[in-house]
Parts: structure tokens; C-alpha cells; sequence
DNA sequence: TTTTCTGTAACTATCTCTGTTACAGATAGG
DNA sequence: CCTATCTGTAACAGAGATAGTTACAGAAAA
């Protein structure tokens, strides 16, 4: 995964769920992250998709968290995030007629869904709510 | 991780061992993946590192495994071939002054860790020679 | 000494990602 | 009803990664 955006989702959950009593506005969120307020729009549009965190216009309005910070895991954003497969294959479809070439995709199909099935579990053992506690400390 | 570059270094891989009474040019390995030799022997560069594969220039020179295939995991060949981390962090450096900004790096590197090592484990149990049995099957 | 390989530099096209500007639409409060 | 404050999204630019390609120096076998 090349992109930061889900570290950036997962501070912004966080932050969310630090200051759960307002509603947080996206150039709020922008200085703590430190980057452009449109930037974490973007991202807050995908976590809006997965019903984590809900929006509301106008003066007084802003982002705040739609579920219990203690429901939502590190793999929930995951799949919020991140649509695409752990590991990409060939960009062009390998040689039907080599049988290691024939064979090779959908054998690793089964092994890599097996190793996104283990970072997935272990992500699912940490939640936004456990994050806190450890600022809190 | 956006690169096919690991599951060509595994087709590479399983290629050799599945032929590995005798040494493979680029260009014939390059035909079962379908694309460049240059591409190829850029991904066996990284495979020599790790002192998986050995080459010999000239007339019935080529690639062949310089270890048994049965002690070369998926682990293995991901950390040869991916340097760096599986989750990015943020691009730049979060807001010091805000409580969550100043800590959440280093709460998430923990976790992190955790995840990598997870998926590391997962991929531990498989061996090229394992993919070999698949494609006999 | 010719042919067949590796090793690597250099260049290009394509994508993805981040950051940015701009502006339409919603909403609270006077 | 107006105005200030937010969201929602399109559009574009720059940077970096990636894959593919050409080119050529060097090694080695016959």
C-alpha cells in the first residue's frame, strides 16, 4: 500500500472519537493532520460510505463519529479505504502455453487471499477506542 | 503494495524450479510471463541479493535456483523483493501541538508491526516448492 | 573470433497520489 | 431573506513509481 490514506483515516477517526462532544470541520482536522482540507474530505466521503462518520453544512457543522469508537477496528477501515487486492498480478496475462504460466495466477489467488485473511484478523484486534487509550497514557 | 513485482519474482521462482535441470535465459523466462527480458532480469537482480538465484553469461549461460525450492518462502522472496513498509505514513510530519497528531505515529507503528508480522507468518507457511505440487496436481 | 548471454544505463508513457483552486449547494442565525 | 460558514466535488498540476523499450559494454563458450 503506497498511499497514506489509511493512516490518514485512521487519525482522523481518532481524532473523531478525542473530541466526540463537537462536531469537527474538515479544516479543523486538515491542521492537525497538516495537509489540505479538501484532502480529508476526500477521505471522510469514503469513511462516510462505510457509515462511520456522518457530515452536516453550514455554520456550527462538521464531521463526528456515526458509531461507538469501540466498534469500529483497523480492519473496518481497511476495507473502508482500500478497495484493491493486497498483491497485484502480471500486468499482462502470463503464457497460457507454459504450465507454470497457465497455472501461476490462480494458484496465488488462494495464497494471497490467505495472507490478506491474517493481516486482516490481526488488524481486527485493535480498535479506534484502543488508540485513545493509548494517548491517554 | 501496487507492483506486480513480487508475483513475477514468484513466477520466476516456480518457473526454475519447475525446469531446474537446466539454466533459463531472460528472454525464455520473459516469454512465460509476457513481457521484457530487461524486466525479468531486473526482478532476478534483486533475487541474486538474496542469494536465490545464480547466473552465468554467455552460450548456454542463464538462471538457475542456487537454493533448494522446498527453503524459499513466500516470506522470503516479499522481503527481497519489497523494501519497504506495508502501510505508509502520513506525507508529512502530523501537528505536534494537537494531542493525537504528536502520538498517533508512534501508537501505529506498533500495530503496524504487528500486522506485518502476521502476514509474514501467513506467507512463512508456503514454499515454492509447495506451488510446484499445485501445478502437478 | 563469433555468437550468445548477462548487466545496466537511459528514456518514455502511463498511473497514482497529494495538494490546490474554484465554485455550487446546504444550513444556521441575524 | 441575507450572509457567513460549511460540505461536496470537479478540475488541474507536480511528483514519484512502474513497466516497457532500446542500446550497448562485458563475459564466456565453441
Amino acid at each position: 500500500m503506497s498511499s497514506s490514506r489509511y493512516t490518514v483515516a485512521i487519525h482522523i477517526l481518532t481524532l473523531l472519537a478525542w473530541m466526540k462532544d463537537e462536531a469537527l470541520t474538515s479544516e479543523f482536522i486538515a491542521g492537525s493532520v497538516n495537509t489540505n482540507p479538501v484532502v480529508i474530505r476526500r477521505i471522510l466521503a469514503l469513511l462516510r460510505e462505510a457509515k462511520f462518520v456522518s457530515s452536516r453544512s453550514g455554520p456550527g457543522g462538521g464531521w463526528s463519529l456515526a458509531r461507538p469508537a469501540e466498534s469500529i477496528t483497523l480492519r473496518d477501515v481497511y476495507w473502508a479505504i482500500e478497495e484493491g487486492a493486497l498483491f497485484s498480478m502480471h500486468t499482462n496475462e502470463p503464457n497460457p502455453k507454459c504450465p507454470v504460466g497457465r497455472d501461476i495466477q490462480e494458484i496465488l489467488r488462494g495464497h494471497f487471499s490467505d495472507a490478506r485473511q491474517a493481516l486482516a484478523q490481526q488488524l481486527a484486534k485493535t480498535t479506534i477506542s484502543d488508540l485513545i487509550q493509548s494517548i491517554d497514557a
